[in-house]
DNA sequence: TATATATCGATATTCGCATATCGATATATT
DNA sequence: AATATATCGATATGCGAATATCGATATATA
């Protein structure tokens, strides 16, 4: 199947609307109320919705649980949906504690760190582990995503060890950049992009969608 | 001047290494070494610097100096590199220590909150203030960037606060969709997109560029 | 001085995604 | 039962950006 970058990237957002209309106890959702629930437009998303396979009906538009379950499918979410951060920093805490996670159904199960000080302490109800302890989790739990919120120093020895664990994707917040093998997809989340198009958009007064 | 969205998202990362090189006293830079460093052609650097109107020679590259200059006119970082932050929470907190941001020249120049046990205390060197005093502080320092890192129900009050205040140009951490008058500009960061990319490229072994 | 090479920069092509158009269909309304 | 309407879904079009191609040029090297 494929899926189209942008389509993968709205697909968080359809998520999140389908869980609240589901713990609404609201059946049918129309493409139309999810465009103007968002800024797209109600083609943009039937055509995304069209990737998953569900079909909807005239008038009433999608059925919520079944859209939940195929989106869920298509986004990839039914095996790899948990994560394990390294680096509980000021950035790792911040994301251990960010609820717009969970309302996605992602979750981060566990967190390690080098620092004696932090370690066996809980953040976010997460309770941060030795990184020794790393290599043996990730076989047994089948953890296949790897989040690095270290120092950028640290980012390429923290990556090869994930790696070494058997770690298949790593999402790096260091601004580091990371020489592995090419079978590991790697996604680096650049915070200062969105920085850079708010204030471009601003300084320049024109349309950059 | 026309600036595809793309190119401004790459901004930072070309802003990056320049700093980079010019802290190491490197005169000349090309765009095959800017693309090796990322993971781009040196086509597609070629074509982004070519819209800030500086001329490289061959053989050598682009003078670092020049381009760090130009590019920063480009992006619109004379003006609007200063940000006020709402909500000293997990997230709020992370990004005024995030190191990234100052090496990309941006600043986060003060932090607001409404809880009084935070408010006169220190984060990563920022002083957090009492949200009553962001108004006037807004027009003093001409401030046209507003950062919301507060909890989601909050989001639609704060933004309406801080366009009162004569804010330009909001960057939303939270999930709410703000309702402002259209010549506010808001970018709304979505890390869960990250997260799905991620997934996807992992579930389904394709190229999702 | 002559030649080789790395890089720039312009043009042309291709590709992917967004947008528009329009017929089909199921529900609601009268 | 007949009609109106909201929505889906397929096809067609258009646009913007990535990629490829190739000549020009300045530096380095022999």
């Amino acid at each position: 199947m494929k899926a189209p970058l942008p389509t993968v990237k709205r697909g968080p957002l359809y998520m999140r609307i389908l869980r609240e209309y589901q713990q609404n106890g609201i059946e049918w959702i129309s493409a139309t109320d999810i465009a103007s629930r968002f800024k797209l437009t109600p083609i943009q998303v039937r055509k995304d919705l069209a990737l998953t396979g569900v079909a909807g009906t005239p008038k009433k538009g999608f059925q919520v649980d079944e859209l939940l379950i195929a989106l869920q499918e298509f986004l990839g979410w039914n095996n790899t949906n948990e994560a394990f951060l390294v680096g509980a920093g000021a950035l790792g805490s911040a994301l251990l504690g960010h609820k717009g996670f969970a309302d996605h159904g992602l979750s981060i199960v566990a967190a390690f760190d080098t620092d004696p000080d932090i370690i066996g302490t809980e953040i976010h109800g997460t309770k941060i582990m030795d990184i020794s302890s790393l290599k043996p989790l990730v076989k047994r739990m089948g953890i296949k995503i790897g989040i690095i919120t270290v120092p950028a120093v640290f980012a390429q020895a923290t990556a090869e060890l994930l790696v070494d664990a058997g770690i298949k994707g790593i999402w790096n917040f260091t601004s580091a950049k990371l020489k592995l093998p090419d079978n590991i997809i790697v996604h680096r989340e650049e915070l200062a992009a969105g920085f850079a198009v708010l204030s471009a958009k601003i300084s320049k007064l024109e349309n950059l969608t």
